[in-house]
DNA sequence: CAGGATCCAGGGGGATACTG
DNA sequence: CAGTATCCCCCTGGATCCTG
């Protein structure tokens, strides 16, 4: 990463900076997850929801639909009654998610520390 | 990763999704990698304000004092006039930056993608 | 089943003024 | 210089009800 990449990065309107908002929202980078380690190729709008039990309707909605927007995954409707909604993770999504399991592992690693140090603070 | 830690997960009041929520804010990770960036061991406060131009003094102060409660930065005060504190990152977040860095590069390789893509599903 | 529509609170975060 | 203290707006996200 030159100087330049590392300036424009630290800019107001920083299309990376953009892009890593629009992903560190409550439950995105979770439902990007939650396609992939299911290990099932597609899953349906119900599934997620099993999977995610905290997540509401609308924020499951809203989520996949912005998600769809940035290319991370596909929504295939197939007219049947009752209705069938499959969402599958595009290639992008793919390449991201080691980046994604890189930082869980990493807190994974780091948690029982992060939480104490926390304890420590509040309590002084 | 084994299966239970891959399901503890998406527990709602899961660790590891509290740590990445801290972190996930508006301000956090760019502070952290300002301070890294820069080569400097350590900065100062109007330092890291200058670094970040768009950043509220509330907001450079909560997000400073929220990392240095989780122990990814130290906060040193040096009793003199005018006052003058210095912040410097801990192994903690070193150790977490480059996972960061490479989220950043992932986001450079797909930024141009991905705001393309948005365009269409807007303009659709 | 897969949502759409609406209402509403809570909190993140900005602007401004003041201080040791 | 390095903050603190307020005020307040807005937007995220939850709860609820309704639909094809």
């Amino acid at each position: 990463m030159d100087r330049t990449i590392i300036e424009s990065t630290l800019f107001p309107d920083c299309p990376i900076r953009n892009i890593l908002a629009r992903i560190s929202d409550k439950w995105s980078l979770l439902v990007i997850y939650t396609l992939d380690k299911t290990g099932k190729e597609k899953m349906r709008f119900k599934e997620l929801q099993r999977e995610i039990p905290d997540i509401s309707q609308k924020m499951l909605t809203v989520t996949l639909r912005t998600l769809e927007e940035d290319g991370y995954l596909t929504r295939t409707v197939y007219p049947e009654v009752p209705p069938r909604v499959e969402y599958k993770l595009t290639p992008r999504a793919h390449s991201l998610i080691p980046h994604i399991n890189g930082l869980i592992e990493w807190a994974l690693e780091n948690k029982d520390a992060i939480i104490n140090d926390r304890k420590k603070t509040s309590c002084a």
